[in-house]
Formats: C-alpha cells, structure tokens, sequence
RNA sequence: GGGCCUGUAGCUCAGUUGGUUAGAGCGGAGCGCUCAUAACGCUUUGGUCGCAGGUUCGAGUCCUGCCGGGCCUACCA
C-alpha cells in the first residue's frame, strides 16, 4: 500500500486565519489528503499550531491574558475552524506540546554534537521599557533616507530602502513608544547551514520535479552572495521552547528560547508523536512515518505552503534533519502557493482587511469558498477574489451544473418511477458514448489530481458534472417516458448511479456536499471507481434514495451586495 | 540595487521539447428543450498573444532591450 505522509504549513497562533492563509497551505493539503485517501494510500495528514515569537507574545499581552494561555485558547479557536472548513487532519497538534520540546531539545543537542551549532556573540536593540530585546521590525523611527517617519528597524516601507536599526534617526519600540533604547550584547546559537551548502545543494537540484517556484527561492540562498548564511536560532524570549537543558552540549543559554523557525518544523514531526500518543500507540507507530530505518523509506511526503515559507522548508528545516546524523524523512514534494488578494489588494491580517475563517462560515458553508478557493488557487501567480467573481463561480458551477443536476433527477424520477432506483430497459448507444466520455476525463482528473495541479483537477471535476447534463440533454427521458417508459427508467437509473459516482469524485473538493449526495442516494459505497461501468451499476434497480435538500443555494446580487458592503471597511467596523 | 515570477479574448485562465486557420469557462448574442435551483443543451461573437528589435523555413513559445504587475532579499512569521 502506498504511503502518503502530508503537512500543511502551521498556521500562526495570533489570531484567525483568512482566505488567503487558507488557500496557500490547509486548503489544498486537505484536498490531496482526502484525494490520496481515496485512491486507497495510507495518509498521514498533520498540521499544528505554530505558537511561539514576539508576535504570540505580544498578542497576549494585548488581549491581557498569559501567553500560554493565550496559545491555549486560540489553538481550540483554529481547530474548530479547521474542523467546520472540513480540514481532515489526522491530528493538530501545537508547537509548544511536550512532544516538541523534547524532540527540538534532542535535534538541537545532536547538531551540537555534530559541531554544526556555534555560539555567536552580537549587539541587539533592547528596551527596558518593555523589558525584551526589540526585533528589527518592531523598532520605529525616521528613515535617513527619505525622512519618512514610519520606517522599521529592518526596512523603510516608503522608500523600500533596506535599514540597520541603528541607522534610524529617533529610534522607538513599535511596541510602548519607548524611546530609550540601548544596544546590548548578547549570546545566541547559531546553526552552521553553511557547512552542509552543498550537502543541500545536492538535495534540492536531485528534485527536478519540483516547481520554479520552489527550487528558485532555495537556489537563490544557496547562491547569493557569499552563499548559504549560518542562522540565529535562539532568541531572548519567554515563551517557547529552553535552549539551555540538560545535556545541551553549550552553557550560558539560561532564559533563551529557540528561534520559532526553528522549533515549528519539527513540530510536522513532533505533531505525529503527539497523534500516537493520543491514539494509545506507541513510539514505533509514529517513527514510521518518520525514520527511513523504521519504516519510512516507502514514505511519499509532500510538504504544502505559501511561498513565504520555501526557504525554511528547503533549507534551514532539511539543515536541521541532515545535520543531526540520525535518519529522518526528508520531503520529496513541496507544493508551494503565491498569494491570494482581495478585491485590489492584500489580505491583512494585521489591517482586517478581506475575509477571515470564522466570517467566511457565517456567511456560507464550508464547501463554497472551497470550491471558489480550490478553482481559483494561486499557483502560477497570485489570484484575486472578488465577489463578483465569488457568486458567478458558486452560482454557475456548484447550483446550476451540479446542484441543479442532482436535482432534475431525484425530482424527475420521483415523480415518474417513485423513489427508487427504477429497473427496465438497457444502455445504448447514447450511454456507451457517456461513459468513454467519463473514463476518459476521469483520467485526466486523476492525473491532474497525482501531479497536484489543482485548477486543473478543479475544471477537469466541472467538465465530468457537465458531462451528466450533456447526456440528459441528449436521451431526454422526459420524452423517451411517454413512448418507451423502460427506455426513460434506463436512463434514469444511469443518472442516479451518476449522482453517486459525482458524489465519489467530487468528496476532495466539497466533502459535506458529497455527503448529502451519497446520503441522500442511501449508499455507503464511496470507492473510488476502478472502471466507469461497473462503477454505475453500483445502485441496482429497487434501490431505494431521496430527494435531497438544495445542494447548494444561489447567492443573489443582494446578498452579494451586502457582503462586499460589510467586508469593505476592515474586520471591526 | 539584486534575484525570481508574471503580462494571451470584456473577466478568470490553458497553451507540452518553437510547427498547419491561438484554446476553455464565464459574460454577450441567437436557437433548442421543458425533467430541473428562470436551471440544462446547441450554435455563435470576442485576441496585432504588453511594446520594439533579433534568431529561424517557421516564434504566444527562444534571445536582447524597454514598459507594467507581483514576490523574496535572511531578526515578522
């Protein structure tokens, strides 16, 4: 049996993801996961919180609660979001577990023995007013360049300019306001990734699958400049992960944490750890997955994410397996995404701006903006919703091709044959065209599908559910019945068989949907079809179904209307 | 500044190693059907493939320059 190992990207434990977020890693991971399921592969699909960092600190502190805490109740926030968008993870888990202490201590302690991680002495911005060190972004001040008086510490949004933060002119924490900022020495790890540059380099061009997309973005760190660059990897903070334990290979870490970039890809591995713990397994059940001598060599692991995310994943992540001498499963597809805008510009999380998880399901069910998201995801460059575009693509595909599909031929049945599958009659000419139609594009799907080409597989779907009302079109029961009723129920048997198998197809994509359509066809028979024809005898005449409720309803231009309205003007107002 | 991606019908996008009259969906127009969520089907209308050169028997595809959009540039994550 084939082996599909899948994480999708940790989402960042301040706050509410939105669209945006959603499409560039959980979403599509989910749409492989419940694919490869599906296809009959082992899967383990995990996902975590990634919950450590200035950022979740400060957020805390805001909201006036203790980070861990904080990081508690916002976990349970995004697990039941991901649950109601559908996300099948087998687990998700959190950065901050136990599972990911010890492994992150245990990886780092083996590059330390490795002579990989070295201790670097620098000057850092601290405030005492907020009592931390600053990172670059969070210190304020007046550009020397161009006198803009926003400018951060690593960066003038104004004139682009790239800045020390020493370099500002009336420095100030983007924190308090403080303006008594020192510069102080201080002590961090830092991780050799330069010593294993070719190692990587190696690695990454012996993946000539991979997208440009992916392998530029490695390839440009590897090569820029004097190469690969070695990397702070602990941090003066409270909240996270100790570098100084017992049996570190260093001393004089007491009150640093390691570097959130650090700690969150392990937890892909940790999060597996945390799986079988909670399941009753053991060890050995989750190195499985992990360790080529424990049974991950036949492991196929496909990492998806935003573009953002490349260089750690191709490279300081990799680093940090490699460098630790022990076994572990490198990825050997990585699914990377642009990203998505709203309406003529970006989704902000830090602004409000555009649609966030928890409104999107206030709105409209799950499998909508699934579909919408889906179809539209960006992978060749960034994408842009509008709700225009929203309610033509919702309205068109899923209630009037699909939707008004299932609903033509539960109603046109029951009102001619009764609610069961009706017997009589034999295929033709006509259905023997339909389902050389329907193998072919199922090939085509499935290729799609395997090659994670996801607009692709999206219109591929749309053309098979196009292919029913094509094929209504043309045997035309509601004629046939008046003439030849065994002709019609012949007809109408293929299509209710056709309504399971759209169900079988489409579950990847609009999950709940699929399930009211095998529901509502009575069958628990959710395989995936091996051979077409065989496939649409699968309800056999006396079969009993219902007429579904509304698969999916039309959005109106009102409530389009209304919706841009409210989204126009940022997440609070 | 540097690197990468990108610019194809009104809109969203396909276009394999350069090869006959550039494709799809939506939208527009017309016709048909009447089972259905005024849904469905068929036909049709849309393009100097960002601009200017070059290579070639042949360029949407390769090269150069220019213009526009985007991302990254290592202490946000």
């Amino acid at each position: 049996m084939t082996r599909t190992l899948i994480t999708s990207a940790l989402p960042y434990i301040n706050g509410i993801k939105h669209l945006g977020n959603l499409v560039g890693s959980q979403l599509p991971a989910d749409l492989y996961a419940r694919y490869r399921r599906a296809r009959g592969d082992e899967v383990m699909f995990v996902c975590a919180t990634d919950e450590h960092g200035t950022p979740a600190e400060l957020a805390a502190a805001r909201a006036g609660q203790a980070v861990a805490d904080y990081c508690a109740q916002m976990h349970e926030v995004q697990a039941d979001l991901a649950r109601r968008f559908g996300l099948s993870f087998d687990h998700f888990g959190r950065s901050s577990s136990p599972q990911n202490h010890r492994l992150t201590q245990h990886l780092a302690a083996r590059l330390g023995a490795a002579g990989l991680i070295e201790v670097v002495e620098e000057e850092q911005v601290y405030s005492p007013a907020d009592g931390r060190f600053l990172p670059d972004r969070y210190i304020e001040g007046t550009c020397p360049n161009c006198g803009y008086d926003k400018a951060r510490g690593d960066q003038c949004e104004e004139c682009t300019k790239q800045l020390e933060p020493t370099a500002l002119i009336a420095p100030r924490s983007a924190i308090s306001g403080a303006t008594d900022l020192e510069v102080r020495k201080t002590r961090h790890l830092f991780l050799r990734q330069s010593a294993l540059r070719d190692r990587l380099r190696d690695w990454i061009t012996s993946k000539s699958d991979w997208p440009v997309l992916t392998t530029s973005i490695a390839l440009k760190w590897l090569d820029d400049g004097d190469g690969l660059r070695d990397r702070g990897i602990t941090r003066d903070l409270d909240w996270g992960i100790p570098a100084q334990f017992e049996g570190a290979p260093w001393e004089g870490m007491e009150g640093k944490v390691f570097y959130v970039w650090f700690d969150a890809p392990i937890e892909y591995i940790s999060a597996t750890a945390e799986w079988a713990e909670a399941n009753g397994m053991s060890e050995k059940d989750w190195k499985r997955w992990w360790k080529t001598g424990e049974g991950a060599e036949n492991v196929r692991y496909v990492q998806f994410m935003g573009k953002d995310n490349v260089p750690f994943h191709t490279l300081s992540f990799p680093a940090t397996l490699m460098g630790s001498g022990e076994d572990w499963k490198l990825v050997d597809y990585i699914k990377s995404f642009n990203y998505l805008n709203y309406d003529g510009g970006q989704f902000s999380t830090s602004q409000g701006r555009g649609v966030f998880m928890d409104q999107a399901l206030e709105i409209l069910p799950a499998d909508y903006w699934r579909w919408w998201l889906l179809s539209h995801a960006p992978e060749n460059s960034d994408s842009e919703f509008t709700w225009e575009n929203f309610q033509q693509s919702v309205n068109k595909d899923l209630a009037d091709v699909l939707g008004n599909f299932v609903s033509r031929v539960t109603k046109f049945c029951r009102s001619r044959f009764g609610e069961e599958v009706p017997e009589g009659g034999e295929n033709g000419p006509a259905e023997a065209a339909l389902i050389a139609a329907l193998a072919e594009r199922l090939r085509a799907y499935e290729a799609h599908m395997d090659a994670i080409e996801i607009r692709k597989a999206a219109s591929e779907l749309r053309a098979i559910w196009v292919l029913g009302n094509e094929y209504l079109q043309e045997a035309a029961p509601w004629a046939a019945f008046k003439q030849d009723p065994a002709r019609a129920a012949a007809i109408i048997r293929l299509a209710l068989n056709l309504i399971r198998l759209y169900a079988v197809l489409s579950a990847p994509f609009i999950p709940e949907a699929a399930g009211r359509m095998l529901a509502a066809m009575q069958s628990a028979d959710d395989s995936w079809p091996a051979d077409v024809e065989a496939a649409l005898q699968a309800l056999a005449p006396g079969h009993g179904f219902r007429v579904p409720e509304l698969l999916f309803a039309k959005i109106s231009d009102e409530q389009r209307e209304e919706w841009q309205q409210r989204f126009a003007g940022g997440r609070d107002a």
